[in-house]
DNA sequence: GTAATTATTTGATTTAAGTCAAAAGTTCTG
DNA sequence: CAGAACTTTTGACTTAAATCAAATAATTAC
C-alpha cells in the first residue's frame, strides 16, 4: 500500500513568494510539505487576510476545490522556498476505492483537524488580541517566526499596529 | 442498509432544561434530533460559553467522546422539550465496517463542516456585534427566535448588554 | 395569582483596540 | 550598492464594546 501511494505522488518546488492555487481555478491538487511554509488565504475588501499557515509534515489544498470540484476563495501562496509534493485527487479517490483503510485514516483525521477548529474558535472568540498572538505562538510553535507580521497580524484578526505593540511589550 | 441503521436507532425524549451530556463523563452516544433544540457549551470562568445550537434533522454529540472515548470540555443540554434518536458508537462502528459507503458518507459530510467552520472562524474574526449577530440569525435562520438571548451573546462572544442594544436598534 | 427567581434592558463610565499619519527599518532589484 | 518598494514601529486621537450598576420584564414555582 505504502508503495502505492509513493507511485503516485510528485515533487514539486515553489519560490518564496510564488502562487501554489489561485482562487480563481479549480485545482485537483493536494501537497504534503517537504520544506518551507505555504500560506492560505483570501481577499477581504483589497486585503489578504492569512486563513493558516503550513509546514513541514503537512498536507495542504483549498478543501472544496480539491474534494468537490468546485471553486473556492481560498489562495495558496509560499512564504518561503518550498518543497512539496502533491497528489491528484484521482489518484487519492482509487487509493480511497481500493484500500477502506485509508479512507478511514481520512475520515479520522478530519476529527482531528476539527478540534483544532474548534480550539481556535474558541481562542478567537475570548481573548484579547496579546492572548491571540500567544496562543498563535503555541499553534505555531516551529514556524511563527519565519511569518511576516503582517500576515500574522491578519491571522489573528488584528491590526498590524496591534500587533507591533504586543510585540514590542515583551 | 436502511433497515440495519433502524434497528440500531432508537427514541429518547429530553425535558426544556435537561442535562443531555456530562462533560465529565463519556458519552458512547450520538443524537438525532427530531423536534426541539439541543445546545452544545462549556464552562469558562463558571460561565456557560454556547458553542453551538443544533436543531432538527442534526446529528449531535461530543466528538471526543464520542469518536476518541476521550472526556472533553463539552456539555449538551436541551434547550427546549427535545424528542431524538440516539445511535451507540459501537453500532456505528459496525456500520462503517460492513457498509464503506456510510464510511464514505461520514467522511463527505465531516469536509462540508469543515467548510462551515472555516466560514465561521472568518464570521468571528473580522466583524462587528452588529454583523456577528446578522450572521447567526442566517445560519441559524429556523432556530434563532427561539434561543435566550444570553446564550447567543456567549455563542457570540460579546456582552448581554451588548446584543441587548443590537437588538433595540433594529 | 402572587412571590421569587431569572432574563433582559437601560444608563454612565472605562478601556482595548482601531484609525490615520508619519518615521524608521528591511529587502529587493537593476 | 544605491534607490525604490515594501514592512514594521511609534505617536496622537477615536470608537466600539466591556464593565459596573440598577431598573424592568418575563418565567417559574408554590
Amino acid at each position: 500500500m505504502k508503495s502505492e501511494l509513493s507511485k503516485r505522488i510528485k515533487p514539486i518546488v515553489f519560490q518564496k513568494g510564488e502562487l501554489v492555487l489561485d482562487a480563481n481555478n479549480i485545482s485537483k491538487k493536494s501537497y504534503f510539505i517537504n520544506k518551507g511554509i505555504l500560506r492560505t488565504y483570501f481577499i477581504k475588501d483589497g486585503k489578504e487576510i492569512s486563513e493558516y499557515f503550513s509546514g513541514i509534515n503537512e498536507w495542504v489544498n483549498s478543501p472544496k476545490s480539491f474534494m468537490q470540484r468546485k471553486k473556492d476563495i481560498y489562495y495558496i501562496d509560499a512564504i518561503e522556498n518550498t518543497e512539496a509534493y502533491f497528489i491528484n485527487v484521482d489518484d487519492l479517490v482509487y487509493l480511497f476505492d481500493n484500500y477502506p483503510e485509508m479512507e478511514r485514516y481520512a475520515r479520522l483525521s478530519m476529527g482531528t483537524v476539527f478540534g483544532h477548529f474548534m480550539e481556535r474558535i474558541t481562542s478567537i472568540r475570548f481573548t484579547s488580541a496579546k492572548e491571540k498572538y500567544i496562543h498563535f505562538q503555541k499553534t505555531y510553535s516551529g514556524i511563527y517566526h519565519r511569518i511576516p507580521l503582517g500576515m500574522v497580524a491578519s491571522y489573528l484578526g488584528i491590526t498590524q499596529e496591534t500587533l507591533s505593540r504586543i510585540r514590542a511589550k515583551k
